[in-house]
RNA sequence: UGGCCGAUGGUGUAAUGGUAACACAGGACAUUUUGGUUGUCUCAUUCAGGGUUCGAGUCCUUGUCGGCCAACCA
């Protein structure tokens, strides 16, 4: 009850204001909205964004989400992509009312047609493409009528049954609206409603020949389907026009569309069309590359459902053009996965240390908590040797200011573990160091700590003879510049070259018993899920996101 | 040269004619057995001109800048 009197305090978004209002007067009980994808490509964060705006105004206000598949271009739609779809949306937590398909109401849409062509408002129309696009006009310039604009009732019915039939190869005939040819918006200028397209559909098969466009299905479906509120982006903006245009003509229910701004992500590319490229040309592995901005990309990168709803949320929606930073998205997925994940310590880049008065040959068992945002999560044990790991850049011959690691003479914690000093240090004969030698100290053991000794430096650490030798993924951002798609030529020529880096880490033991898409916080490195790629002879983590660091951003 | 839409800190989004705010990013300090987390503080905003009004980010107008529109794609 308080926090639904909070919400209400909150101010309404422009889409939120439509619908409150529409409710308000009585317009409408309950509204519908619908998520109207087309099964041609995968998911991507965009549609996350859409997804998370239709079903979040059903759950906020009463009414439903549809799912409808908007398949109504049989050449480059298939039941692969409508299964994907279908499991992303349940993944982000979200279940739909009714699942449509466009290709549903084929009969209806086809009865439509007849109908606009008794009414005198469509006609078959037998020029080529170039011969249409000829006579359009354009935007500053009026169109020509075609000369088979005044073609007869009869004839235009007639001909438009043998469309149906087969009678006429692809491309020879269309059947286009009458409306008019000199009208300022393009769209106005006789759209073409069907098409003469043999091909297989994924769903009706070879039942067709004919298919209606995006404007001939897209609004009929949504006033089929007692839509209220049809979401879509900005580009759809000219459609409008011609979206009421047909609800008139047509005498049917009154969906209304209303678009927002799509929104873009920077160092990505959020277009069906490039991200298909992508996976095509094998710059990515595949549409789940956890570089991909796909929603499958980002499961398999360790991103939450709950982060990406909430990162949506954030974002909000509006009606200008956006460039919204992936930092966010960042800050989402690590704020969730800070109270979840499971803490490990992995080193990623290791420097053998000694403990040289430590008893060779002896294993001792610690104690190390498993998540201190959680206070229920237990502990586990790590093994604690003689020789262990810590990440290079732990160690420094000559430190710099504030740093606060391991150096000659100093002193660190080692996490769960002892303090340990370092005494001395092995160069190769490339002068690079190959081991340090510490020594512990009496007393400090974590829990026990009695030696009263106050160091700044906590390290992760891995036991050389204990640890899991591991395979690690880091991902960085996928293109190098935050706007590809906006940039000159071929988006890419932008693409990151080290968006992946594959390392050899070694991790504590825990970490065998994890779980495909488990996440956890490496210790003071970041936080990694288990890939689908792993076998039980081989672990493989992808890195989801780093931590914040400080320290690495003072140094710059 | 046409039509439609938009413009608020670095980014995203509020303010519904009445004190320009929230989050992220940035900076500082404190806490911390993760240079994480957490807490406190801080920097920074109405595209420009004109008009209406007691009062304009908001309404009107002109301009500037940006986006979209000439696929048998959606």
């Amino acid at each position: 009850m308080h926090t639904e009197e909070k919400k209400e305090e909150k101010s309404l978004n422009f889409l939120e204001e439509i619908i409150d209002k529409d409710l308000r007067s009585g317009k409408y009980d309950q509204i519908v909205t619908r998520f109207p994808p087309e099964p041609n490509g995968y998911l991507h964060i965009g549609h996350a964004s859409s997804i998370c705006l239709n079903f979040g105004l059903t759950k906020k206000f009463p009414g439903y989400t549809n799912l409808r598949f908007d398949d109504t271009n049989p050449t480059t739609e298939d039941t692969e992509y409508v299964e994907s779809i279908k499991n992303d949306i349940r993944w982000l937590g979200f279940e739909w009312k009714n699942e449509l398909f466009a290709s549903d109401y084929f009969d209806t849409l086809y009865g439509y047609a007849i109908q606009l062509i008794e009414k005198g408002l469509a006609y078959v129309e037998d020029s080529s493409s170039e011969e249409i696009a000829l006579l359009k006009g354009t935007p500053t310039e009026p169109g020509k009528n075609s000369p088979y604009r005044d073609r007869s009732i009869a004839e235009n019915l007639a001909l438009f049954a043998q469309m149906k039939e087969g009678v006429f190869p692809d491309g020879s005939k269309t059947l286009r609206a009458k409306i008019d040819m000199a009208h300022t918006n393009m769209l106005m200028r006789d759209p073409i409603l069907y098409r003469v397209k043999h091909a297989h559909h994924h769903r009706t098969g070879d039942a067709w020949c004919i298919y209606p466009m995006y404007d001939f299905a897209h609004g009929q479906s949504d006033s089929l389907e007692t839509v209220t509120h049809s979401l879509c982006t900005l580009e759809f903006m000219p459609h409008r026009e011609l979206y009421n245009w047909l609800i008139e003509q047509l005498g049917i229910y009154p969906s209304r569309q209303i678009e927002f701004a799509r929104r873009n992500l920077n160092y990505t590319v959020t277009s069906k069309r490039k991200l298909l490229q992508l996976v095509k040309e094998g710059h990515v592995t595949g549409w789940d590359d956890p570089r991909m901005p796909t929603i499958s990309g980002l499961r398999r990168r360790g991103y939450t459902p709950h982060s990406i709803v909430d990162f949506c949320d954030r974002i909000g929606v509006a009606r200008r053009e956006n460039m919204i930073d992936v930092g966010l998205l960042e800050f989402c997925i690590r704020e969730d996965l800070n109270k979840l994940a499971t803490r490990r310590m992995v080193v990623l880049d290791p420097l053998k240390v000694v403990i040289t008065n430590f008893p060779e040959g002896q294993t001792e068992w610690l104690t190390s908590e498993n998540n201190p945002e959680m206070v229920d999560s237990g502990d586990r044990l790590v093994p604690f040797t003689r020789e262990i790991f810590i990440e290079r850049d732990d160690f420094m011959e000559v430190p710099a200011k504030k740093y606060f690691r391991l150096a000659p003479g100093k002193m660190v914690r080692l996490k769960s573990a002892y303090i340990i000093q370092c005494d001395d240090f092995v160069k190769d004969e490339n002068g690079e160091v190959v081991q340090v030698n510490c020594s512990l100290i009496e007393n400090s053991k974590s829990g026990s700590d009695t030696s009263g000794i106050n160091v700044k430096g906590t390290l992760h650490w891995v036991s050389t003879t204990e640890g899991l030798p591991m395979e690690i993924r880091l991902y960085d951002r996928l293109f190098a510049v935050e706007d590809a798609a906006g940039q000159e030529g071929d988006f890419k020529d932008y693409l990151n070259p080290h968006s992946l880096q594959v390392i050899e880490a070694i991790g504590e033991p825990a970490l065998k018993d994890a779980v495909e898409g488990e996440s956890f916080q490496f210790l003071r490195k970041g936080y990694f899920t288990k890939d689908k790629d792993s076998s039980p002879e081989r672990l493989v983590f992808n890195r989801t996101v780093t931590l914040r660091d400080n320290w690495a951003k003072a140094g710059k």
